[in-house]
RNA sequence: CGGGUAAGACAGGCAAUCGCGCAGCGCAUUCGGCGCUGUGAGGAAAGUCCGGGCUCCGCAGGGCGAGGAUGCCGGAUAACGUCCGGCGUAGGUAACUAUAGGGAAAGUGCAACAGAAACAUACCGCCGCAUUUGCGGUAAGGGUGAAAUCGUGAGGUAAGAGCUCACGGGGAUGUAUGGUAACAUAUGUCUCGUGUAAACCCCAUCCGGAGCAAGACCAGAAAGGGCGUACGGCUUUGGCCGGGCAGUUGCCCGCUGCCGCCCGGAAGGUAGGUCGCUGGAGCAUGCCGGCAACGGUAUGUCGAGAUAGAUGAUUGUCAGAUACAGAACCCGGCUUAUGUCUUGCCCGGGUC
RNA sequence: GCUCGAUUGGUCAAGUGGUCAAGACGCAGCCCUCUCACGGCUGAAUCAGGGGUUCGACUCCCCUAUCGAGUA
């Protein structure tokens, strides 16, 4: 992931959360909202109600697995933001990858 | 075999596919990359409870305070409230464990309720004299309490009392022996005056403050102008004296800097990059010294450096891969969380 | 990351080491009333958890947990 796909400007969360839509699946919400780029700027965040840094950072790289093995299928122009819920701890990486998924098909950010 | 106790080790390995951070090399280039090689979290990375390094601030210097921490002895260490070896005390049948363990005879405070009385006293009682009530002596016995004049026996006495004696216990102090010392043992003299210092305090020792979001650099940045002589006085307009404010950790001395009003217009958004940023009280092995903590020496070796934050996913295999848990400037400890295994020792039972 | 603070009935909270820990709102029960409200009475706290000092701990000391604040 290059590093300009990164969302990292307190503007643009603000920008997202108060203007782009949401979706809450069942074990991620997903929140996203077009950005008028060439390419998707994505965010992957987890509170500490997810649990300890350990728990967290598993939290994040399963999404971010998730999301990598399935990037073609997401069209582009798009900023998206995965925060987990306390609900993905001990889940593997198929319902993960499952839920986001879904949540990407029920927010019509798929292509296809 | 069961129970206990102490010490130590490891924290998954290998293979396949996809993927990530950093460094080096190469290729492409121009703002983005591609390939190869190497390397890539912990024993607690955690809590932030102590001690240092490092950085900035303060510091001519002196005096007076205030606050905090520690507290048996000796050693280790850069330092420590840590560690090692001892001593005393307490617990345990034992192996062993715990220990903030100086001073209550410098002073102050507190000790609820109960009790006569809580640090200087006399309720019941006992005895003597008066004799209905009182006065005096006493601390054996009763009773209260967490704690009440050392315990037992004898002498003694009106009754009693370390008042005297014997044995025993505690404290202070002297001597001898052992030990570097704390202390132990023996003995002489005096003594029997409650506890509390994780209450104030006294004594001894140590401590400047803040913290890598410290701090430095780059880019960017507004610097200034006018009135006017404007804290007061003097004045040769350069300054001097006084005053005020600020800094110098609280105060004093001393030292340093500054001093009125108006206008203009920029930055300003918690916003960017680079450094600090990892080679160090480093790690491994051998030898030497030391009971040990640890120290010395020789050889070898370089083992993360991210910046929204890099170690993951899917399978197979090994007897099994399971717990607690993620570096954020770096070290030494402490404390807490936690899976598996090994060894020594102690107690109990059984068999030979 | 660093630096601090707090925790006492359901909620807000007082509390100098000393009797079963004040008070307000709320809740439950009873009384009052024809009924409701008001009013009166009563009840409910292992003082966040564990250990230590002390005769005795909400209070003093240490460790842990949870919650909150500040810091560019």
């Amino acid at each position: 992931m290059r590093k300009k796909e990164i969302l990292r400007k307190k503007d643009d969360f603000q920008a997202i959360y108060k203007a782009g839509k949401s979706v809450p699946e069942r074990y991620i919400v997903l929140f996203y909202r077009k950005n008028d780029l060439p390419y998707s700027r994505t965010a992957f965040l987890a509170s500490k109600k997810v649990g300890n840094s350990i728990q967290r950072n598993r939290a994040k790289r399963l999404m971010k697995e998730s999301y990598r093995l399935n990037a073609e299928k997401f069209l582009e122009g798009y900023d998206l933001i995965f925060i987990a819920r306390n609900t993905i701890n001990g889940k593997k990486q198929k319902d993960v990858e499952k839920s986001l998924l879904n949540a990407a098909k029920r927010g019509k950010v798929t292509g296809r």
